[in-house]
DNA sequence: CACGATTCTTAGCCTAGCTAATGAGCTTGG
DNA sequence: CCAAGCTCATTAGCTAGGCTAAGAATCGTG
C-alpha cells in the first residue's frame, strides 16, 4: 500500500513553492502601476476595501486590512482630507463611525482597478486560448484557497 | 466570420479581475507570516533578492527592489548591523561596493523560506489532486507570465 | 446607575519611502 | 595628462504608514 498522505503533502511543498514564486513576482508587477492621483499604496488599499464592502467602520476597516485601529485612522484622515470618504456618525451607536467611499473616491477606485488589470490583461490576451483555460479554472480554485 | 481578438480580449479582462484578486487575496495571506528575527518586511526582501543572486552592489539590488538607492542604503545598513549583510569593497571600482549575504543571512533566509511555504503548503495539501494538477501546470502558465 | 468593555482618536516612536545634496572615484576630450 | 563631468554610495531631511500606550466618549449590564 502507498502512501498517499506522504506522497501528497510532497507535491503541495513543490507546489507552494513555485506557486508562491509566481504568484509573487506577478503581484510585483501588477503594484507598480500605481500612480493614481498620488495615492499611496495603503490608501488605495483601504479605499478598495471600501468600496467592495461598501461601508465599514474604523475597526471593521482597520480588521479587514490588517492593521491596528490608530493605523486606519492616519489612512483615512488622509482619504477624507481629499474628499474620497466621508464619515458619518453611526445611526445607534455614538462611539462608532461609518466610513463610505464619496462619488469621487469611487471614480479613483475605478479608474486604478482598470489601470491596474491593464498590464495583467495584455499578458493573458497573448497566450494560447488553452492556457487561459487553464487559468480560468485556477483562478477559481485559487479564490477557494484564498478565502480559506 | 467571428471577431477572435475581441473576444479574446474580454476573456482576458474578465481572467484578468478574477486572477489578479485571487493572488492579491493570497499574497496578504502568505505575507502575514513574517516574524522570523524580528526582519521587517523590507528587509526580508532585499535579503530574499540577495540571496537569489548572490551578490550586487548597492545600486543594483535597488533596481531589483524597484526603490530609490538612499532607501536601499537604510535597508542595508540595518541588515548590516545584524550581521546578515557584508560590504565588501569592489575589486576594480572604488566607488561600488559590493554586498552579500553572510552564513547567518542565508539561514534567517531558508528558515523565512520555509515558514512562508507551510501556510500555502497545508492548503494546497487539502485540495483534490485533479485540483492541485491544475494549479501545477497554471504554475508554469504564471511564472512564463511574470518573466515577461 | 456605576462599573467594565468597546470604539475611536491622540501622542509618540520607529521603519521605509522619497528628493536634494555631498564626497569619492572613474572617464574622457582637449 | 589632467580638468571637467559623470556615476556610485551615502547623508540629511521630509512624508507615509506601522506600532503601543493612553485617553475620552459611549454602550451595556449586573
Amino acid at each position: 500500500m502507498e502512501l498517499p498522505v506522504a506522497t501528497e503533502r510532497g507535491a503541495a511543498d513543490e507546489l507552494a513553492r513555485t506557486l508562491r514564486e509566481a504568484i509573487q513576482r506577478l503581484n510585483r508587477r501588477v503594484r507598480q502601476t500605481r500612480p493614481v492621483g498620488d495615492l499611496t499604496p495603503g490608501q488605495l488599499s483601504a479605499l478598495t476595501s471600501l468600496q467592495l464592502a461598501g461601508a465599514l467602520t474604523p475597526r471593521e476597516l482597520a480588521d479587514v486590512e490588517r492593521v491596528q485601529p490608530p493605523t486606519m485612522t492616519k489612512i483615512v484622515g488622509k482619504l477624507e482630507e481629499r474628499g474620497l470618504v466621508i464619515r458619518t456618525p453611526h445611526p445607534t451607536d455614538g462611539r462608532q463611525v461609518i466610513l463610505a467611499p464619496t462619488e469621487p473616491g469611487r471614480a479613483v477606485y475605478a479608474q486604478f482597478e482598470q489601470l491596474r488589470n491593464e498590464w495583467l490583461a495584455d499578458q493573458l490576451a497573448a497566450l494560447e486560448p488553452e492556457d487561459r483555460a487553464v487559468l480560468v479554472r485556477a483562478a477559481e480554485i485559487l479564490q477557494q484557497v484564498a478565502r480559506a
